[in-house]
DNA sequence: GCCTAAATAGCACGACCGTGCTGAAATTGT
DNA sequence: ACAATTTCAGCACGGTCGTGCTATTTAGGC
């Protein structure tokens, strides 16, 4: 069994750029077999139903950004270099990973009021990311580089604003400097935070 | 011509309320229907199409908050207080207003890959509110409690972010500790641009 | 190279979508 | 109060949605 698990990856490779772009709800099995060029019964085989197709496109997403942006991040050298590493890995996925940004931030505000398991799992997802950078940060503050003082929650927090306004100012504003603005901001946080 | 004038209202308000928590693509002529408590043909004979619908719901819902955040804060004194006012507007407005929170902020992530006139009137939008919080902070700039060499342009992007941080935080993630927070955030970005 | 099992296509279904048309009901101006 | 006009409901249409069932093609183990 290894052209099945094949096509199902395609597919939801597939399934990922166009969520990105017109979200989960409007992603449907037709436009998906389209892209895919199989069959929509065919490809409907793959997963039992529309809402299995959701949670696994998700979880597949969630898996490429582990892997772009949190792992190699990981293996820079403790401290604010590493907290840097964070930031630009995902300004990075966000900007040239998926035609329609990050599929997360579309996601969170297309979920934010609509009950069920694909929020709920999307909730999971925003929670360790924002435990992340929290965790890094906090990998600052010991290496001395942070204050000692710093509150890395409220870190995580600023440092999610300024990538939700990146993603606001590049994306839908189309402004040519969205990344340098992004920059400044993360910065003077940086500057914030400094022992 | 005073009661279709005054229906048309009253689906509009609806429909403001459904595009909050489900976007604008899945905000569907049958349900709005059954929330105005009409039928689908003689809701959809005071729009020609439903293009139309969605246009004249996003400038009614620009109308309303102009009329409940905009006006008002631009009543306060120059200076940070009014700055502070717009703020705490915007905070009154997302959290009490709509029952799926700040309508803007759901269109801005939905619609940001969707080229038509609905992005093009919500990207004007945008541009108008990020002008005020500029215009505003500028006040503040002339009054000398920010210091004179404020870009406001950045802080207006730094509100911005907190605002969309906010929405994340409360909407998606229910965390109870999102307006201190928010707060937070926002006293910081205060002193680091006053003079 | 067959035989079993997996992968895919074809087709049909009920439901809801946006949108017209046509006639009844309600509002409004006089 | 009547006439003219606006407002609304009923009904029908083609299209797409998610999802089953039934073949048919393909792939993998012996």
């Amino acid at each position: 069994m290894g052209k099945g698990e094949a096509t199902r990856a395609a597919i939801l490779d597939d399934a990922i750029d166009i969520a990105s772009k017109v979200g989960f709800g409007a992603l449907t099995i037709g436009m998906l077999a389209e892209q895919a060029e199989m069959s929509k019964s065919g490809l409907f085989a793959h997963f039992k139903s529309k809402e299995q197709l959701q949670l696994q496109t998700l979880d597949r997403a969630r898996e490429r950004f582990v892997d772009v942006a949190i792992r190699p991040a990981l293996s820079a050298p403790r401290g604010e270099a590493r907290v840097r590493a964070l930031f630009d890995h995902w300004l990075r996925w966000a900007s040239d990973t998926l035609s329609g940004g990050c599929v997360f931030v579309g996601a969170a505000a297309e979920l934010d009021d609509q009950p069920g398991p694909l929020r709920d799992a999307l909730v999971r997802n925003e929670q360790d990311w924002l435990d992340v950078i929290a965790q890094v940060a906090q990998t600052a503050v010991s290496e001395g580089e942070f204050a000692p003082d710093t509150d890395v929650v409220q870190f995580a927090f600023d440092v999610h604003g300024i990538t939700l306004a990146f993603h606001h100012a590049s994306r839908l504003m189309r402004d040519p400097r969205a990344t340098e603005r992004t920059r400044r901001a993360f910065e003077n946080l940086l500057a914030s935070v400094r022992a």
